[in-house]
DNA sequence: ACGCAGCGGGAATGCGCTTTCCCGATTCAT
DNA sequence: ATGAATCGGGAAAGCGCATTCCCGCTGCGT
């Protein structure tokens, strides 16, 4: 048993199926009432649900929203996920997940899906690379979703717009001043700290990485401070785990030999990797602050109650994810078309930088 | 410039849209080498893109997984969202998002938009309820899935099937032994552990959460224990927090009153409400384990972190999203249709229900 | 050599719906 | 009272593709 078709739902109304369509679905002419009281009352009675599929094929249109993000799980991406879902919601559309790990490969073929199932507008959250490895990928990702433009799709993307695209059109993107927002977090983190920095940052060519750490530095050089040493690890929790272990290692090193070390003070670039750190440290058996500051960045909702609490920078996440969403059409078609939104963080100190009582340690 | 067609690439090789279709996509009749070059020659050259929708309603089937959380954002459903994600993979679909809050009725309307898109399949996720406000929604939301299923739809549930649901056929759950668990829980921190208990729960009503409630007194009773008290509050971090800020209120007045008054042991019916709770004593100058003993229930990933570390329950939860999408036709077709697929989880006891020596305190 | 099965390709139909176009019936202005 | 404008409804043409049916062709058996 099928389900039943607006043709069915016609005929049991005794009228044409072209009636039936004006009725159950909004159409500029409404059918006179008694009339269209007999299709709904036909409708309902067969559980009439409307082929969204054919409904699409008729007017392209799909009512989809494409989400692309790294992985779902996590934190950072599900917040803006769930921003992304409450826009969706506003406009009627329903969102169309791929995760992607961050591949340009696998971020073309979503696009590609996308733009086969012909979703409205896709949104691209998650770093963009510029890794060697990944120039090709890059090239092709942007042809991709150059062509989607074209073809009328509106896209968003948030952090920076996609490497090599040129498309003016049907682009926006949600500006996240990464930079900026590290450096400001460097200067604070400087006018009570006096030990040494250091930055656990993502691979090199990650944007979102790069940017945090280059605005570090900035804040760091703009405090009089020296630049930072950066240490490369991957993008999570594991990277930060490791490079914590590593600096764990120095930091005994330190301790042991000039009983006058300064503390150490840690930048990871997000707070999953900042949490991987922290907790590499405490498996050496450090204590935060105590033996080294560490910040973050993002602040990952789920991570507040992290103890000691994590400094860090906080970005709307769930707004950056409403934000993307391009305002389609059927809205208010608001101006479009090469805007770059902006967003703003804030730089929250908490307990993981505190400065430590000398005297009693 | 809209999307080129089908007709389009077939003229341009010179062939039959009849003939285009069954080179571009999988068909049983493969054409000639060198006519099939050709078309795919022209496809390349015109960037052609199937129309996913088209297609879907010429074969009537979408490729469409619907996937139906209470809210992406938490950590326990973005965890199974990323295993329905992997099976959705493997299966060459897409995943659809819908997140309802838990309510019935969206629930309702979010399976009424995944059938009109004529989703494979869909996978609830999320506690039902059975409280009485929901009766009406339960009924139905039982009453669309059902449909769904008679019009071939397949559906997976993790944890509870839909109450009320009686289509038997396409219909798979996903059985999580909260009961069971919870009761292997309490038994074992009966095993060392002196004092009161206490569960933080969800509404009544919440069916994971009276589960684990009635489990955990089972296990209590099975040690011989009196059941414990229950406090009832929201299913998420602030319900955990404003129990915790009862119970700190309790413990302190116990402590100042009996010197020697038992530490608390609490059970929070899941992780977030667990570390809500932490966080409340917390903030009441008390300490974990010291004052209290803590444990929570899904282990969730992100929270591992968290210290002291949280004695918990440990869901694979990854597995039980890729578990819970049903497999379709395309695939295997294993033996599907009232299927209930196990699985299990462990008690895993950690710091944060430690015994204390009491001598050093 | 002749008939028949088999194969490679095209024409045509239909998936379920929207939308233009058309036509008869009203209503309105003159 | 009559022509024009309007309204309410139906017929039909797609939307882009899969697929069934059909047809001409080649290769085989006897």
């Amino acid at each position: 048993m099928a389900a039943s078709t607006l043709t069915e739902v016609a005929r049991l109304a005794g009228v044409s199926p072209a009636t039936a369509s004006r009725v159950l679905n909004g159409s500029a002419r409404t059918p006179g009432p008694d009339i269209a009281d007999r299709v709904r009352k036909a409708a309902e009675s067969l559980g009439y649900i409307p082929n969204a599929q054919a409904q699409g094929l008729a007017k392209s249109s799909s009512g989809l929203i494409g989400l692309i993000v790294h992985d779902i799980a996590d934190p950072y991406f599900s917040a803006i996920a769930r921003g992304v879902q409450a826009a969706a919601r506003d406009q009627h559309k329903m969102v169309l997940l791929a995760t992607t790990a961050g591949t340009p490969d696998d971020e073309r073929a979503a696009v590609a899906a996308f733009a086969a199932r012909r979703a409205d507008s896709i949104v691209i959250a998650g770093s963009r690379s510029i890794r060697q490895q990944d120039r090709e990928g890059n090239a092709v990702l942007a042809a991709e979703l150059d062509r989607y433009c074209r073809n009328g799709g509106r896209v968003g993307v948030v952090g920076h717009p996609v490497v090599g695209a040129s498309a003016p059109e049907g682009y926006h993107v949600v500006a996240v001043p990464n930079e900026d927002l590290a450096a400001e977090l460097a200067r604070e983190l400087a006018a009570f700290h006096n030990g040494d920095f250091v930055v656990i940052g993502g691979p090199q060519g990650l944007l979102t990485s790069d940017d945090r750490v280059r605005g570090f530095q900035r804040g760091l050089e703009s405090a009089g401070l020296p630049p930072a040493e950066v240490l490369r690890s991957g993008f999570d929790r594991s990277g930060g785990y490791e490079a914590g272990l590593a600096l764990a290692k120095r930091i005994k090193v330190g301790q042991s030999a000039a009983s006058g070390a300064s503390r150490l003070c840690i930048f990871a670039v997000n707070d999953v990797m900042a949490i991987g750190a922290a907790a590499a440290l405490r498996s050496e058996g450090l204590r935060i602050p105590r033996d080294a500051a560490i910040a973050g960045f993002d602040d990952i909702e789920t991570l507040r109650d992290f103890r000691p609490a994590l400094s860090t920078v906080r970005l709307p996440l769930e707004e950056i994810g409403r934000l993307a969403v391009p305002v389609t059409a059927t809205g208010g078609q608001a101006p479009d078309g090469g805007t770059v939104v902006p967003v703003t963080g804030q730089v929250t100190l908490r307990r993981s930088t505190e400065a430590v009582a000398e005297a009693a340690a």
